[in-house]
DNA sequence: CGTTCATATGAACCATCGTTCAGCATATAG
DNA sequence: CTATATGCTGAACGATGGTTCATATGAACG
């Protein structure tokens, strides 16, 4: 039957390269061709692999994904100060370390999928920072607010601090989580309301 | 000496085809032949405005961005809370107002001159920002604290928010605008050190 | 009117790139 | 060793799209 069934370069060495120039010059401008000689195969036996250059894309995409979500599992909701550090602290990490998806999921908008993917995260991420924000609000940790939109306000900063560093190239990580944790938490007013 | 001078089609209706396609498919998947489509002139036409595509591109760019600097003069300095609650609500405006360049501008984040135009944005704004917060600390209205941060910070949250109405289509302009000022200045904790 | 020349047209040119496929290589089974 | 299934190759194909150019149009001027 199978006389042989692996490949010489296997799949997750495509994907990593394509990761790399899929990132670099964006979906259109990276070509079937340079991904094919970056790993040192033929055109011919990328199509063995992926049956076109979009599925390729969101197999590259689906790979990345995985663990985006786990990462924020388990956070301390009893002490929601903490719980809130953390998760930015988690965030930003967890940004740096796949910038380069990230920096695809940014750019690529009008892929329909990307879309979806990108909703659902909000999603997701909302619903974890709101938990953390009603906990304290019930500890008297926190003041009153209206959680839904500070929620959304928080999401909006960390991911506008990751941008900053993924687009401008401007800050350091660690210093980052940092100030803006200190921001979102003490205010900059002298006497807070 | 001169028979005819002025182009049936004047370069703003070009430009204001323009800017609707690029930003809603990207500079590559935006082609000549549909930018002269829509505003009904020939292919032919349109290279006796520009010389090529990066030409009409950034003259797109250019003639978007001329008043993206002036609205933040004239801030009222000597009222750093008053002068931070104008200047996020101005920056939200004028965002969703200029919407599509804005998008192109996050995306194409390959194209070189993109790059020196958005880092000059960041400065002058961070400058901006800066001469807010130090104020209110001369004033006692803020407290003390780093102010390189804490204004990277400030313009990170603000950029996000307007990123998140953007890509991700959530929030209205006018209540994002209230609920950062208020997590800005007076933050969640209750007690706020 | 006839001449001139700025402006307009769109077919043709050329380069690029996703995709296919006929031919080749080789490992495994019998 | 032979047969065969599997994997590999890269030239060729077809579509696409930026750019050019031979040709046309018609306004202004004498």
């Amino acid at each position: 039957m199978n006389h042989r069934s692996a490949y010489r370069v296997p799949k997750s060495e495509v994907l990593k390269a394509a990761l790399d120039l899929f990132s670099r010059k964006g979906y259109s401008d990276a070509k079937m061709a340079d991904i094919a000689r970056k790993v040192g195969m033929s055109v011919g036996a990328l199509y063995l692999r992926f049956s076109n250059k979009e599925e390729l894309f969101m197999e590259l995409i689906r790979d990345q994904s995985k663990d985006f979500i786990e990462h924020t599992r388990s956070l301390p909701l009893h002490e929601p100060l903490n719980a809130l550090k953390t998760y930015i602290a988690i965030n930003i990490d967890h940004a740096l370390h796949k910038r380069q998806i990230l920096s695809i999921i940014y750019r690529e908008y009008n892929l329909l999928s990307l879309k979806d993917l990108r909703h659902e995260f909000f999603k997701t991420q909302h619903g974890i920072i709101r938990d953390i924000l009603r906990a304290g609000v019930k500890n008297k940790a926190f003041k009153a607010m209206d959680i839904n939109d500070t929620a959304s306000m928080i999401f909006a900063s960390i991911r506008g601090t990751i941008m900053l560093k993924l687009i401008f190239g401007i800050g350091d990580a660690k210093s980052m989580g940092n100030s803006l944790f200190k921001l979102i938490t003490n205010g900059i007013r002298k006497d807070a309301s």
